[in-house]
RNA sequence: CGGGGCGUAGCUCAGCCCGGAGAGAGCGCACGGUUCGGGUCCGUGAGGUCGGCGGUUCAAAUCCGCCCGCCCCGACCA
């Protein structure tokens, strides 16, 4: 074989997923360790989450700003939980311009500390409130152990920062964004997520509450794909931000943020992938039409080539899938055969394959070839003047069926444990959902025990009340245990 | 930071144990032809500080030492 399959997933879940990423061009190694380069695939999809997000932000009253990538360093010791969370993974500028600097600068991990400040110099009145920010920016935090996508030193996100108030308005705040998230995960990724909040231990270093769109990778381990942080009056007191309110008494703000990173593109990869390649969601996918066009003979390839250059135009412009034009590529290279574009475009995810050849041609058709289901089964021939109008249908449906496969998997692998034997049974397949009763030992002794954690505290509860699963105490609250990136 | 692996052509690797003739294979790339409805086939060609530095030797990709880098698995994290 000279073209090498994938890996298998069953087989080697960690090798296919690499391999993946960089066979489909979404991304490849830096010359720095624990670097990667984002290539023009991988950026594309990059840019529709950041549209399809920021689209979002917009409608619910936030703004983009930027703010500095590089931080004095002693912003990060005014919050106590805060630094001691990031200063193991600081990256430190102590030079510059051949000169010793006074004050090291730490490149951004975060920007809760410069937007604080910054804050603290804009905000004098509640009229000023609320502040709903955002930025989309690159963050860099020295992480030990890296994986494309997944973990790197330097990553992409955004960044949502708001300042409010009061309290119910920020924890009003959260939620939305949390939602934001979760929605998005759904409508937009095809991704079934379990919204909750993190325990104590896992929580954002010097956040009060961190909630979590977690989502089951095809190995069933958790991805965090989304955060949420009500950061009380933490960066508030530190920063010193405040406002004079109706009864002109001075208060201290009540701030949120809430992040969503390129992460989220190995959650596609591995919730939606599979042994020939990604199947990337239609409504995010950079291409979601590919042409492929076939011919036997040079006075075939002429009119195969005709129909196939205007069938692109006509689709790209006259063709609107959920408000946008299709997103339609030629496949025009002449020295690849057909079968070598199909495995191609495969492997790359494109959602449909619209193949073109002298058949098609004398039936007035095309025959399309849907990315969710493999060989035959996925294929159908539609009359040409029937295409506009059956693309944007054909794409729902992929999407509808990728969402339902993921939300089929997750549920068959998310069960409810009521002993300790059976979480710990249960951990190594999937996720377990088991009484807890909140102590941060309990989490430890799973974690020791299986290399498990507790990824959240579901939203959604049972009610009533149970015994902790590890020390049978009193539990009001149910949590899920799962190995997780 | 602990454990493992690897560094030879753009990629994947052979050669190294046991030093010696011209530094190789497959893929990819370029050109020509052939093919094209599921990873065509044939030919020609370009392409290499053998990770770096030092040592041993008449002679080092090969033996020895030091260094550098990357990947994978664990602890930490989005």
């Amino acid at each position: 074989m000279k073209y090498p399959k994938l890996p298998s997933r069953s087989e080697n879940f960690a090798e296919w997923y690499n391999q993946l990423v960089l066979r489909a061009e979404l991304a490849d190694y830096a010359p720095v360790r624990g670097c990667m380069v984002v290539r023009p695939y991988g950026w594309a999809l990059w840019e529709n989450i950041q549209q399809a997000l920021d689209q979002r932000f917009k409608a619910t009253g936030h703004q983009n700003a930027a703010f500095p990538l590089l931080i004095p360093l002693s912003f990060f010791e005014k919050e106590k939980e805060h630094v001691e969370g990031f200063a193991p993974e600081l990256a430190i500028v102590t030079h510059g311009g051949g000169k010793k600097l006074e004050e090291p600068l730490a490149v951004r991990p975060t920007s809760e500390t410069i937007i604080g400040y910054m804050w603290s110099k804009w905000i004098r009145s509640y009229r000023d409130l609320p502040q709903l920010l955002n930025q989309w920016a690159n963050v860099v935090r020295w992480e030990l152990r890296t994986k494309l996508f997944l973990r790197t030193l330097e990553f992409y996100w955004q960044e949502g920062h708001t300042a409010h108030a009061t309290r119910e308005e920020a924890e009003e705040e959260t939620m939305r964004m949390l939602g934001i998230y979760e929605e998005f995960a759904r409508t937009e990724a095809a991704i079934p997520v379990v919204s909750g909040q993190k325990s104590e231990s896992e929580k954002f270093a010097g956040a009060v509450a961190t909630y979590t769109i977690e989502a089951m990778m095809g190995d069933r381990r958790a991805l965090q794909a989304g955060t949420s942080h009500f950061l009380g009056q933490n960066f508030a007191k530190a920063f010193n931000i405040q406002y004079l309110d109706r009864n002109n008494q001075l208060q201290y703000v009540w701030t949120t943020s809430w992040g969503l990173s390129t992460r989220f593109i190995g959650a596609i990869i591995m919730v939606h992938g599979d042994d020939q390649g990604l199947r990337l969601p239609p409504r995010l996918a950079p291409i979601q039409a590919v042409i492929v066009p076939i011919w036997k003979t040079d006075e075939e390839e002429a009119r195969v080539m005709e129909v196939a250059r205007n069938l692109k135009e006509r689709l790209s412009q006259e063709v609107l899938y959920r408000g946008k034009p299709l997103r339609v590529h030629l496949d025009d290279r002449d020295h690849v055969t057909p079968g070598f574009k199909f495995n191609d475009w495969e492997l790359r995810g494109v959602p449909v394959r619209i193949e073109i050849g002298p058949k098609d041609l004398e039936a007035r058709a095309v025959t399309l070839a849907r990315r969710d289901r493999p060989g035959r089964e996925g294929k159908e021939s539609v009359p040409l003047d029937r295409l506009a109008e059956h693309l944007p249908r054909l794409l729902d449906d992929i999407h509808e069926s990728l969402y339902a496969q993921a939300k089929a998997f997750l549920e068959s692998h998310l069960h409810d444990v009521e002993t300790y034997e059976d979480l710990k049974a249960v951990v190594r397949e999937g996720w377990a959902r088991a009484w807890w009763c909140g102590r941060a030992e309990c989490e430890a002794q799973i974690k020791a025990d299986t290399t498990a954690t507790n990824r959240c505290i579901p939203l959604e509860q049972p009610g009533g009340e149970g015994r902790c699963v590890v020390c049978g105490e009193k539990a009001t609250v149910k949590a899920i245990f799962a190995r997780a990136y």
